[in-house]
DNA sequence: TTCAAATATACCTTTACAGGAATATTCCTC
DNA sequence: GAGGAATATTCCTGTAAAGGTATATTTGAA
């Protein structure tokens, strides 16, 4: 019933990886909906959109407020912000910065030579 | 056979949502290495290995260079860049609870990566 | 206290996919 | 060119999960 801890986990990826999912979660990131815009909005039938809703809830992605006989949920940040910390641990990838390949075929061709 | 072009999209997600891919993605970080060092170090069979690195190959996270009847995988920087480009559109979301002072110094970080 | 709206849950069916094991392929060395 | 090492592929099986449909639950209102 209540979500994770968010750590950058592969449940959080999981989660994200469904269509309909990343969907929503590129819906809520401007601001809060309910169950019924939710599905509205994005052509679902309510249960599918409930059940999504449960998934990416019990991973720490969303959190929810009842209001009156409504839901409403928004994004937590902290799985965001977990997933930007782990993304940081491959700048070095990204900024292409060391091509390591070049080191690592020296390497080879070092131990094949002993 | 040949990797797809790397946009923040729901397959680059579910490659790394599976645990043992996002340990060989977290391994490569540290540079490329062989198909029988990835099975080795995680401890994996080797067709376990030669799959998963097929699957992160596909959806252009990896490359494989042919280095006699080896194959050296690693780590494509565009698919990071896509999902580092996807994130900054959650700003809003990730910086909610912070404090205008970590505000001021994520956005000082942000210019440093340019 | 009954009704309707909003949402959650249960059950079923189908499909995708991960692991296991065997086998095919490629390339080097002798 | 035969053998062995490194890797890829194929086939099989079990399981998790997504959609469809029906139903349960909660809440406000008449």
């Amino acid at each position: 019933m209540s979500g994770k801890i968010p750590d950058m986990d592969v449940t959080m990826l999981s989660a994200l990886a469904e269509p309909t999912r990343k969907k929503i979660v590129e819906l809520l990131r401007d601001g809060p909906l309910s169950v019924g815009e939710i599905a509205e909005r994005l052509g679902l039938r309510q249960p599918q959109a409930s059940k999504h809703l449960k998934v990416l809830s019990d991973n720490g992605i969303l959190e929810m407020t009842a209001e009156a006989n409504r839901r409403i949920y928004k994004l937590r940040s902290e799985p965001f912000q977990a997933m930007n910390d782990w993304l940081k641990s491959f700048r070095g990838v990204m900024e292409d910065r060391f091509d390591k390949l070049d080191q690592y075929l020296r390497d080879m061709q070092d131990q094949d030579q002993r």
